[in-house]
DNA sequence: GCTTGTTTCGTACTTTGGTACGATAGCGTC
DNA sequence: GACGCTATCGTACCAAAGTACGAAACAAGC
């Protein structure tokens, strides 16, 4: 199947090396100023479109925020001339899904539209640092898990690692499995689990446990 | 030059595991349980320690925090036998450096290594994806969710009803009994949901109902 | 008029889950 | 050593869940 791409530049050279990074079955659509460009990603939906951020009129990211409304399936490779941390992390903000050197290699270009196709995002190391780092900084609070979390800290911890087989779908006999123990000895446990939980059965202690995982204290919409 | 590293499990056959992924020249400590695994971390200073999430007192994640305070120098790299996102980026928050199914193969846990010991992180796609649409304003990320709710909406509006009170904990003679209709038709009409969603019985189901009700796996919490 | 989809229900059957009596063995504490 | 906690497993039984044949009634669309 070919794939359908949007190419945004005005330097026929930076186009000329884009293309190298795709198979010859691709259909390009070139675009040199921004109207036009919106009417190909309006038109031909494509599943990737590559932008040079040299075009006129998308310098402030607010361009890059217009095309994902226009065209929030196709995946927006940008190029900028001097990439730089700030920018990345703007035109992440609007839609962007991967950011490049306008002078990278078309084997580089060519890795990141493979990443962002798999709908993941391509980004610079450092800013993938930072924002770990970041995310580092904020203070652990989850007080209002609390008591789901202490009442799953009173099973021991046997019985901790069945209920957690439990709440990721597993039957009796695969957690048996699982641990090498027999489907009685599973049984046991969470019969001791449910009491212990207050669940009457698999189902409840299932939901139990992935509120436990997903850190909010269930209160499940009353149906 | 040999590294040092400490193994943190009571279980010898990951062990055996994570061994194969280092070369003979390693210098293994094993720990046991927390203390053992402290003492090791203050007494060798390791560039890297492998730690199995099963471990008892180190399941909350202030178990991790503190690893990491007694050794700031030392690359943690946490195993978790039942990896989930919120697991994930709650130990990121305390200090882990990669993040890894307890399963996972010598191949991929040496992978890890390397890129943890170059002062990286390794983390899961799925996180790192979300992590960045959450960066985003326009809430138009959610794919996966997205991706959950459509299948949710494959369902007739009496299977919703029946999914959903299924995902409450109800068995099926409380739906039936709510819905005013038989034991049997609410069996009908959940044999036809598992096969629409892909479930194979009503804790799955009950676990996806939740994670739709939840905003996929329920992190809508912000970072 | 015929098809398609939805909702409802019946009988019968197999599988799975959950409990009720057990029991043994290890481990740590007092 | 007695006690409590944990983890393991056995047989048996009942309840619940799920499937496999159905089928009837109704509504909407071709």
């Amino acid at each position: 199947m070919s794939d359908v791409v949007v190419l945004a530049c005005n330097k026929s050279e930076i186009v000329g090396r884009w293309k190298e990074a795709f198979d010859t079955s691709a259909k390009f659509y070139e675009a040199h100023d921004r109207s036009k460009l919106i009417y190909l990603l309006r038109s031909h939906k494509p599943v990737v479109a590559l932008i040079h951020l040299m075009l006129p009129e998308l310098h402030d990211g607010e361009g890059v925020a217009l095309l994902h409304s226009e065209a929030p399936e196709t995946r927006l490779l940008v190029f900028s001339d001097i990439p730089n941390e700030s920018e990345e992390r703007g035109l992440l903000r609007v839609g962007m899904h991967g950011y490049l050197n306008t002078y990278a290699s078309p084997r580089v270009i060519r890795k990141a539209l493979s990443v962002i196709r798999s709908r993941d995002m391509w980004v610079s190391r450092r800013l993938m640092s930072r924002m770990f780092e970041e995310l580092r900084e904020h203070p652990v609070s989850r007080e209002e898990n609390s008591h789901l979390n202490s009442i799953f800290k009173t099973l021991t911890q046997r019985e901790q690692e069945i209920a957690l087989l439990l709440g990721a779908g597993n039957s009796n006999r695969s957690i048996a499995e699982r641990l090498d123990i027999t489907e009685r000895t599973v049984k046991t446990h969470l019969t001791s689990v449910f009491e212990k939980t207050g669940t009457r059965d698999r189902v409840q202690l299932a939901l139990l446990v992935c509120r436990v995982l997903n850190g909010q204290n269930g209160f499940q919409r009353a149906i």
